[in-house]
DNA sequence: CTGAATCCTAAGGGATACTG
DNA sequence: CAGTATCCCTTAGGATTCAG
């Protein structure tokens, strides 16, 4: 089926694989919003909290906490009164903002053909009962 | 900080966006994984389950279903007794595939500096306590 | 062999209130 | 403004059992 050459060096057998502790990590539903939104220029905890709709303070923090403890994200504290911190993307997150480049423009470019599939999907049940 | 360009063209203000809906259904802690074992020639539900360590028979059915109703992965039942069921990677699948290719080589090759950063992250947390 | 069904617990995650 | 802490409910997801 012509898949790419990334899969032979991949295996999921062994649950301490990279794959698994990173997957964990950005997989989940925020980090990768959250990334975006900082690479997009904004870099203060109410701003960010503002482009993502729908996310609580508290998975906000605890989110740039993960990303922060895995070199991801920067976290400045000005120190100051009140309060002003800055969450910029270090290179290393900017690198994985690269590398997830072509799954976001495949989200784009086949979401059509995903709710194409759903559709037939969902006929074909109905069509079954 | 030199970010690329698709992330001009994704909104997470919008709970709606493809991307939340997409990310939801590919980011969870197995799907991947499942799509490449399918993609690595094991094709069959026993086979899928030894090979992907540690997943139980009920997520392994819930979450080929889910890739299944999403155009992702093509079930074939065989209809015989004993029961023979394969699954493939269908078009749209492989170029899924494809496309998290970068990112699984981001994973591999940036796998050290993120445990270095980790390292480094706890260490200051040791200090400043 | 494939996989549906049940049970049950551990974690995810929201709402709210409070602090520096 | 940034962040912590508490409460509480919902979901994820493993173990097990049953069926075709």
């Amino acid at each position: 089926m012509d898949m790419p050459d990334w899969v032979a060096s991949v295996d999921p057998c062994d649950a301490d694989c990279p794959s698994r502790d990173l997957l964990d990590l950005i997989g989940d539903r925020w980090s990768l919003l959250i990334m975006l939104v900082i690479g997009q220029g904004f870099h203060r905890n109410g701003e960010i909290r503002r482009r993502v709709g729908g996310i609580s303070q508290k998975m906000l923090t605890q989110t740039l906490r993960a990303l922060e403890a895995n070199g991801l994200v920067a976290r400045h504290d000005f120190a100051t009164v009140p309060p002003h911190v800055e969450y910029r993307l270090t290179p290393l997150g900017v690198s994985l903002g690269h590398a997830v480049g072509p799954m976001f423009q495949w989200i784009e470019a086949s979401y059509p053909a995903v709710l194409r599939a759903r559709a037939a999907y969902a006929a074909r049940q109905a069509q079954a009962a």
